[in-house]
DNA sequence: CTAATAAGGTTGCATAGTACAACTAAACTC
DNA sequence: GAGTTTAGTTGTACTATGCAACCTTATTAG
């Protein structure tokens, strides 16, 4: 085998794709590429991600949680790993590898950097026209994977509960779950479900509205919970 | 931003926590640390793995395949990628990243090289005593997350079926489940659970034993099928 | 030939979760 | 105070499965 030294080393970037509910609807937030000459996929739109520094980033979460930072402002989103890419074809300056993380997070602790950058991150639906075809690099194909990681999660966890504020209604969390899912979900097992799962708490006020005020819920806890599941004895208790 | 030229390097490795049910219990596969001075941890276990050469590897799949070919002579088992470590410290040589892969395969196709050298894999049970004090790196948190990985999706997958040969019988396939999960399941849930995700079938023979003979199945479908969940509506039929 | 043994495979019942649907409750508007 | 809208509850049917008892089919011992 070769020395460490010897062998060529591959790049290696870290790339995040970050949703949120924006106008009711599962968006995600993207960058633009540079339109400059030598730049790869000028234009197009990109997940937020970049280059791992030796120096300031302790681990991969801490690169990752770096570029969120750097994007949105937020410190504790939700963060998840979801897997690596790496080959010599995904970008034309060589071999490289990414390491893609998902991040939800509530769209109202984020202020947008507008200021006159072309490479201001914008949120755009995730099922929006042409998102695909308009995306550079195989970012396309990692969009993708996160959509479906978290889709699948969702059946079965309390992750659409960080797309909310610190405070929110059970029709609210309901709804999260449906534009995620895109799909109704029946709303006496959810509310059964929910409270079953026990990771809110009610805070004791209520939400004013025109109709019939709603309670509201906090998260008990930070970290997300899982949904029962199968093949569990009886008699066990977690 | 620097440009990726004048970055700094990390390495990238590829490291695979290979299962197996050898002597009724799931046992993983561990090379040896080379003993000479300059090694980082000589004598110590670890995962197969090494150095992704961006010459032969086109993707990170195809270079842990390459590792277990190398390891094992399989061509074709079950793997899915784990997810990835990178830090400066988890290597002394410097900054690495390690994509890790997990593989399951039949035991009885794998032929061991045990030709002198020191290197040689082995299978070792993954709760054996010690294990994880004599893993080298940070192969102790590696192996942990496979392992609970694995032994979560059991709960849902059909995953055990891929460390059973090409045929067997319903019994086997639920000891495999027993065995990986450390603990027993229903027989009567665990045989109607089976047929209804329908991803095996009957081969018309039967295997004679001591005892009455048990009717012997074959995968239907190469890859994992995933059990029933909730949220979903009665009318769907996937 | 018969009974014992042992594993394969089935049946029946209780229960938990939830899909579905209909209902009641609490606020506001007019 | 009737109508409207959303919050929240209740009740029924169905499904999967945990649990346990039962029947089936082979071998082996006597």
């Amino acid at each position: 085998m070769k020395m460490p030294q010897t062998m060529e080393r591959p790049l290696a970037t870290v790339d995040v794709a970050i949703f949120a509910i924006v106008d009711n609807a599962l968006q995600v937030l993207l960058v633009r590429r540079p339109d400059c000459a030598g730049e790869p996929f000028p234009g197009c739109w990109a997940l937020p991600g970049g280059y791992i520094d030796v120096h300031k980033d302790a681990s991969l979460e801490a690169c990752a949680m770096r570029k969120l930072r750097e994007k949105t402002g937020v410190r504790s989103p939700y963060l998840e790993q979801l897997g690596s890419w790496g080959s010599a074809k995904r970008d034309p300056r060589g071999y490289t590898i990414t390491c893609v993380y998902f991040a939800l997070l509530n769209a109202e602790l984020v202020t947008l950097d507008h200021s006159g950058k072309v490479e201001a991150p914008t949120w755009q639906p995730v099922d929006g026209d042409g998102v695909r075809e308009r995306l550079g690099f195989d970012h396309a194909t990692l969009l993708a994977a996160a959509l479906q990681r978290l889709r699948n999660k969702v059946e079965y966890t309390s992750l659409p509960a960080f797309l909310l504020p610190e405070s929110f209604t059970l029709s609210d969390l309901q709804s999260a779950y449906e534009t995620v899912l895109n799909r109704a979900v029946d709303k006496s097992a959810f509310r059964t479900r929910m409270l079953a799962a026990d990771f809110i708490e009610p805070t004791g006020e209520q939400r004013a509205s025109v109709t019939r005020p709603a309670l509201l819920y906090r998260l008990k806890v930070r970290t997300p919970v899982l949904f029962p599941r199968t093949f569990s004895p009886r008699g066990e208790t977690g």
